[in-house]
DNA sequence: CGGAATGTTGATATGCCTCAACTAAAGTGG
DNA sequence: CCACTTTAGTTGAGGCATATCAACATTCCG
């Protein structure tokens, strides 16, 4: 009998070490599940939310309005994540979170998360550290979009979601699910649509991997993280001591 | 008689509301009193630090090695930040920190800020909000250097290093410093040196700004904040109620 | 079956990068 | 204090890459 409670569990244990009596208390967390359509928003800028989320199936992503209408997409949650977990403690949304395909989700009181914090410091600093790999990897979308070329972006992009899915379990046979457009990977890597259309193309004759049908398979990681130039260490995934 | 902690202090109230023994209990950390040269790197990508640091005055930068040697600057900090709080919860400091002028820094002992958040933690939860805050202003960045104009660009940054040294109470008729290279905005802005020079001079005609000799100066906050698009919810400063 | 959404390809233009020369200012050392 | 070196900033020329516009192909979905 699997809750939603072992979904988050599970992703904090990836990188935080929880005692029993920790995971007992988060087990307590009270949660309302729902169900998101694809495209839909869950939250807007500008929203004040009283309940923080936690991703238990689908995927979900973030983003800003920028100048003349473009979306920017600034990260993607799957299953596991809190990707609102900043409204515990900032009051507006400064972005918004939207979900790119039908997803599942449990809402969670903001005072029975402090409350929990306070009783058991741990858990909060795990969460905290969840929120600081999530600025980690804000850095490196800056650099990726700032500094990389096309296809290195692309190829660092690809690695970056399938590694992560990989660390959830989501990966079967080298696939995991990735279910954005090729306009949505446009907005999301400083790049028009044209020209992710034909770096996507030169990157498939690398044999390295192929994306279709909103499936990312990797025929050969090791390639593909050399073009793309991929160093997890930003992560901060590695098991704890 | 102005202790290090003052400047702690002065940031966290800035936005967080913190109890009279909340602060004497950050009065009681200890901290190391250290002076950095200009471009000295204070931390390394790999690095593993026992302590973090707070910026007691000039300026420190975060960045990464870009492929081809580039430099990107993720951020810079002034009077109060604690630039790599990070490292409570991460081990290894995925980005280097150095800084851009001499500096002054207070180190304190990680141990000391994490004993301090179980005994108080409402002052963990004001440190956690600056960090929220830091990864906001990380996906401000990235829709800056992915989706605004070269101007515009430019604009956005300067009205953000205005308005964080303002709050900080480093502004003096109209001016704040801002000791940085043409290199290093372009570094910053996802742009070559030669771009950033003629933005610069495109943004001087506008006569809403001047930025020379390491400092920021405002003719016209409003005119410069509509060239840039620059909106401040995102740095979530409005006084705390 | 029809319409919308998605992806591919081509033509064109322009904006920015690279390279390079030059100026100006600042820092260094004799 | 001045000569020298280094760093910083401006300007110009040229070429390439990618954005934009547009047409078309294809798939998905109602």
């Amino acid at each position: 009998m699997q809750s939603w409670h072992d979904i988050l569990i599970r992703k904090l244990t990836e990188h935080s070490l929880l005692s029993r009596p920790d995971i007992a208390a988060i087990r307590r967390l009270p949660g309302v599940l729902r169900h998101i359509d694809k495209n839909e928003d869950i939250l807007r800028q500008g929203d004040k939310p009283k309940e923080s989320l936690v991703v238990l199936e689908g995927m979900l992503a973030r983003y800003h309005n920028a100048p003349s209408g473009r979306r920017q997409y600034l990260s993607f949650h799957i299953a596991g994540d809190m990707p609102d977990a900043q409204t515990l403690f900032l009051e507006r949304m400064d972005h918004a979170v939207c979900a790119v395909e039908k997803s599942g989700i449990a809402l969670v009181p903001h005072t029975a998360i402090t409350n929990l914090f306070k009783e058991r410091p741990e858990v909060g600093f795990a969460l905290w550290k969840e929120t600081l790999i999530d600025a980690a990897i804000f850095r490196e979308t800056i650099t990726n979009n700032s500094s990389r070329e096309p296809e290195m972006r692309l190829a660092h992009f690809f690695c970056e979601q399938y590694y992560r899915a990989e660390k959830t379990g989501l990966v079967k046979a080298n696939m995991c699910r990735l279910p954005l457009t090729q306009t949505q990977l446009a907005e999301t890597l400083a790049s028009s649509l044209p020209s992710i259309s034909r770096t996507l193309i030169k990157l498939r004759k690398t044999k390295t991997m192929e994306f279709d049908n909103g499936h990312l398979r990797i025929f050969n990681w090791n390639a593909l993280a050399k073009i793309g130039d991929f160093n997890p260490a930003y992560l901060h995934l590695e098991k704890p001591k």
